[in-house]
RNA sequence: GGGGGUUUGUCCGAGUGGUUAAAGGAGACGGACUGUAAAUCCGUUCGCUAUGCGUACACAGGUUCGAAUCCUGUAGCCCCCA
């Protein structure tokens, strides 16, 4: 993609909230090929879907041929930035935020390139304040920042009226941010910084600096935020994040959270995250429109997602389970494939000698899976009609489960409601 | 320091000394419908060795055949006076 297709694009997708001298910044970037960063707050080892719209903004400069610098918040992350908080923020350890860097750094390596004439740099911005004393910095930096300016911003003046107020570290926040922008321009000449929405304030501040300092304009970039059609941030449930890491949120899950997008989300999920073109994204908007019931746009969307963040064999694994997971009765299958499909389903072990004889009784087998707290409970989920023995219904109390039950050789399924499952192995020691 | 009020299940909120495991609502969890949706409808929502039993209405004690309901003390919250 060129870079006159590439503003075009972002306009298109709707990825351009605000931008600062919108007609110079178009202008740098057909210029020559130039450097951008957004920073990411290290705040988990992982990165999870609130930001990939980011990573994918900084995969679109890059496509299109500029440099992508992520910068990690090493620094910046053990300050806190209250924008778009309503509160304090705790503060991190010091190692607890080595570790996020080095976890965030490594996921960052799967959307971009880190080799070539416009490889992608990795920067922390620890690396460069550690050693930058107070005094010094409030005498290069500090010394250009006016505190009515400074209060005029919307993350600052939010937070003064609220009852959590500010604290002076935090406030101080933006002049850190604001800084990095200089120095990565300074060193790494770059000129851009994008971000979320939210970023504005912090954004302008280091463009101002730039002025300041070095007596160069700057630019900046924000796109919106993913909220859903009701106004509630994407990429969390109610269990927490959806996280790209693996071990967090399984490539099932994470196939499934897309899956289950809400039509009226889905198409700007599409636009904002994907690099599905226009005419595919038309018709699928045009089938969502027409025949929602098919969910081709969700499938696709989930699809895009969990190939781009899991790969092939991420993907292949989810639409595995989830045919499966959404299908009929499970029989005859292995314990190879069912290990596979319920990878990320609870499972628990027991001594296969209680199926023998009288066999075990289903109560418990559901209180021993966890899917229920109590035998009472499991009782009444039964009397509901909401316990599945290898996804038939069970409606009698008093089945007591024997070797015949087996799925496989030696795994069994349980499932609660319409989508808790839990595998039960059986083991057989000595 | 003195006086008054309040304290119920996940949350809000009724509750007459006696079918009160506690009305009603929210939430949650199920089921039907559907598109693995929304809306709607229905059911469930303390525990157990379960047509019975045990715990439970801030906590401790008391009155009574019987208490969430009455009395006393303790604690939390709220209001008024100093």
């Amino acid at each position: 993609m060129t870079t006159k297709n590439l503003i075009e694009d972002l306009r298109w997708r709707g990825l351009i909230h605000q931008t600062t001298d919108e007609a110079e910044l178009s202008k740098l970037l057909q210029s020559e090929p130039q450097t951008i960063y957004i920073g990411f707050d290290p705040t988990a080892s992982s990165l999870h879907v609130g930001h990939l719209m980011q990573v994918m903004m900084l995969r679109r400069f890059q496509q299109a041929g500029h440099r992508p610098i992520a910068l990690v918040g090493g620094a910046t992350g053990m300050i806190g930035d209250p924008s778009g908080k309503s509160e304090e923020r705790n503060l991190l350890s010091p190692e607890q935020l080595q570790s996020n860097v080095d976890g965030v750094g490594k996921q960052m390596k799967q959307f971009l390139v880190f080799d070539g004439s416009s490889g992608a740099k990795l920067l922390n911005n620890f690396d460069w304040m550690q050693g930058y004393s107070y005094l010094e910095f409030l005498r290069d930096v500090g010394k250009n920042f006016p505190v009515g300016a400074m209060m005029g911003k919307e993350s600052v003046r939010s937070r003064l009226e609220s009852e959590a107020g500010l604290s002076y570290t935090e406030f101080s926040y933006m002049l850190l941010q604001a800084y990095d922008f200089v120095y990565l321009c300074r060193e790494h000449n770059c000129r851009i910084q994008a971000g979320g929405s939210d970023q504005w304030g912090n954004i302008t501040a280091g463009i101002d600096l730039g002025r300041r300092m070095l007596g160069k304009q700057l630019f900046g970039l924000t796109a919106p935020l993913l909220t859903t059609s009701d106004g509630r941030k994407m990429g969390k449930t109610e269990k927490g994040a959806i996280w790209l890491d693996p071990d967090r949120t399984s490539p099932y899950e994470f196939y499934q959270y897309w899956i289950n997008v809400d039509d009226a989300d889905v198409m700007r999920c599409i636009a904002y995250l994907t690099e599905i073109h226009r005419d595919e994204y038309d018709s699928l908007a045009e089938q969502t429109a027409s025949d929602p019931g098919r969910r081709g746009a969700q499938k696709r969307l989930a699809q895009w997602m969990t190939e781009l963040v899991h790969g092939a064999e991420g993907i292949a694994s989810a639409q595995r389970a989830t045919s499966i997971l959404f299908g009929g009765e499970i029989e005859k299958a292995t314990d190879a494939q069912l290990g596979q499909i319920f990878a990320d389903v609870p499972s628990v072990e027991t001594d296969r000698s209680v199926l023998s004889g009288e066999g075990w009784w289903i109560v418990e087998a559901l209180q021993k899976s966890s899917l229920v707290k109590s035998s009472s409970e499991a009782r009444r989920s039964i009397k509901e009609g909401s316990v599945y023995l290898n996804n038939r219904r069970v409606t009698d109390m008093d089945v007591r489960l024997t070797e015949a039950d087996l799925a496989s050789e030696t795994v069994l399924v349980l499932r609660r409601g319409k989508k808790k499952y839990a595998l039960i192995r059986f083991t057989t020691n000595r």
